[in-house]
DNA sequence: ATATATAGTTAAAGATTGTTAAAGGTAGTG
DNA sequence: CACTACCTTTAACAATCTTTAACTATATAT
């Protein structure tokens, strides 16, 4: 079950597409301007976003590169009534990972969006993906922390937590964001269990004074590197 | 538009991958051996470099530790045999930021290419921010204050508050701004916190004289350097 | 000069986070 | 099923950060 971001201003158009996605099983938020949209985005947790180009207050595009800052993996689909093709490029520049025209099929959106999102998943479950931590590297798919010296078999939820953490490099990670991709739902006890990965996380870097979790207080927390 | 540097000694595959990745709008050159691709490497700017391991004359590892003497940050992708196994873990150590097991769907191989671009720039638009203050530095992201007499860890706020004076240095920081910026409004209680914020970077700072955190009666608080 | 608003300082209260250990769950094995 | 090993959550307490409160000092205006 898959989370969708939907952003349109055409009142006619979003409810069509909302209800129509959620008939196929995607859990659909719509917003009609680039700015709710983003509230949402920092508020919600979403495996994909739907963004019209043309909107009021802020574009499609701007919208992508904020919603980028926070997440660099996302799978983002733009919407354009244009056929312009530097707009097009302009959006891919972005880490757009697809658009379509309008008018449009619907069933052909439903096919781009679980084309896509099978290539994302494919895409996580097969590729490595490999992040360095001053001496350490630490490799997502076989949840190891290794470096010369020591070499660490992380737990699914402290790898899911690093990885996050390393996604969002020198930004600070958002409790909430991180709850809910992480735990599902933001909760007290979730919110302390996650305090108790941190800690975990840290013992295992705390030899490495290169790479450091800060805690942002009220707000999360950020992987420095220097 | 991202330059690459493609090293495979498998002329099929090789021209393949040239194309595919030229037509997505990589300007890809390719070298058929590890040799040829370091004469390559020092002549031409490259972004990206994609290294097949297995090649005749000089191998990818070898070429990658050669790469990384001259650029430690320019990002590597090996194409490896999915016998490989260790000698991947190899491969990282030298400071691969990805690599991908043969046969491999090129369209995949596209995803990382994009992703790693992505991660890159938006590393590179990170530039640690450290101001000097008298005989202190000041690094934003660490939140660190240190001298070769004190090391202080900041806390959030303070760290938010220091930043902001120092991004207005020698100019009047106005108090509405500041609270909304950090304090996100401006309310009687916001605006005595910050007051007591600004008694504790006084005292960081007491020892060094040529700073000082002035008050502007009924506007703000000015960060003075001489 | 005196009143009033603004700022300085310190300490306590309140909120969030850090840490450790125990309890509860889950998956594998004999 | 019982046993084990490991992972995750809950609980309890400590430490730290932020806000509030109270009191003092200074600046500005009448």
């Amino acid at each position: 079950m898959a989370k969708v971001l939907l952003a349109e201003d055409d009142e006619n158009l979003g409810e069509l597409l909302k209800n129509y996605l959620n008939a196929k099983s995607f859990e659909t938020d719509l917003y009609h301007n680039g700015e709710e949209a983003f509230e949402g985005f920092r508020k919600e947790h979403y495996d994909l976003c739907i963004l019209d180009v043309m909107m009021p207050i802020k574009d499609g595009f701007t919208l992508a590169q904020e919603i980028r800052s926070f997440n660099k993996v996302i799978p983002i689909i733009f919407l354009t009534a244009r056929s312009m093709k530097d707009d097009v490029l302009e959006g891919f520049k972005i880490g757009a990972d697809d658009y379509i025209t309008k008018p449009f099929n619907m069933d052909e959106l439903l096919f781009r969006i679980e084309a896509i999102l099978r290539r994302v998943k494919s895409d996580a479950s097969f590729q490595p993906q490999v992040y360095t931590l001053g001496k350490y590297t630490f490799d997502v798919q076989k949840q190891l922390l290794q470096s010369s010296d020591a070499s660490y078999k992380l737990t699914t939820k402290e790898s899911e937590l690093l990885k996050l953490l390393c996604d969002n490099a020198n930004q600070v990670l958002e409790r909430n964001y991180a709850l809910k991709t992480i735990w599902e739902d933001d909760s007290y006890f979730n919110a302390r269990s996650m305090d108790v990965y941190i800690t975990k996380l840290r013992k295992y870097l705390k030899d490495e004074s290169t790479v450091e979790i800060l805690n942002v207080h009220g707000k999360g927390f950020k992987l420095v590197m220097y």
